[in-house]
DNA sequence: CAAATAGGCAACCAAAAAGTTGCTTATTAA
DNA sequence: TTAATAAGCAACTTTTTGGTTGCCTATTTG
């Protein structure tokens, strides 16, 4: 689990792994690998190695108990992120104003 | 300029291209290609490649003036990842309690 | 116990990404 | 007006990524 700011932007940045977390966040209990594949067209083996790259994040967890392996997820990798954006946040309403400023300016 | 989320997860998922982005938002003025690609070590093809990414997520903007192109960042397309990221922010100090509800109930 | 189920492992494939080099063109400066 | 500078374009290479298939193992269940 490195946990890392790029390797959680890239576990999230990618589409369907967004989907499947989004899945195991809204889902009140854990989910079996395959109940998650389930719900995806892409193969078992596709959705498992989706699952280690957002196991390696830290935004899932998983289980195992018996046969099944059991997927929840784990939201605190984001505040990560979230301090990332926090940098620029102070940014986000006058950027356009430096813009317009520069083209003043030119 | 796509401007979707993805578009713009994949942008600032590279440690390169954050650093550009970083050192655009930081700089008082906008800066011509040549003068980003001296900060770093890679050529500034790589870097043009980057920065047409950025672009493309419209997290840059680049403005021609004579043989010159001047880059300035954009930081508003990172609203678009605080929103997604709201969605979960709800999630994030409970996480570990349902973790641990569903640790208690196996 | 036999059959079904859950999942891992490994090899493979195609497309995308990250980076390079070489060459060309336009603009500016000496 | 020649030389230098800023940058684009295209071709190419290597690595990563997203996905597949086939087969094996462990655990259940009838």
């Amino acid at each position: 689990m490195h946990n890392n700011i790029t390797t959680i932007l890239k576990a999230i940045a990618d589409p369907t792994r967004r989907e499947i977390f989004h899945a195991l966040v809204i889902s009140a209990t854990a989910l079996p690998i395959t109940q998650i594949s389930d719900q995806f067209e892409i193969s078992r083996q596709g959705i498992t190695k989706h699952l280690k790259t957002l196991e390696n994040a830290g935004l899932i967890r998983i289980n195992t108990n018996g046969r099944e392996r059991y997927c929840y997820a784990d939201t605190h990798p984001l505040k990560e992120v979230n301090q990332w954006l926090k940098t620029y946040e102070e940014f986000w309403d006058d950027t356009l104003d430096n813009l317009n400023t520069y083209l003043d300016k030119s």
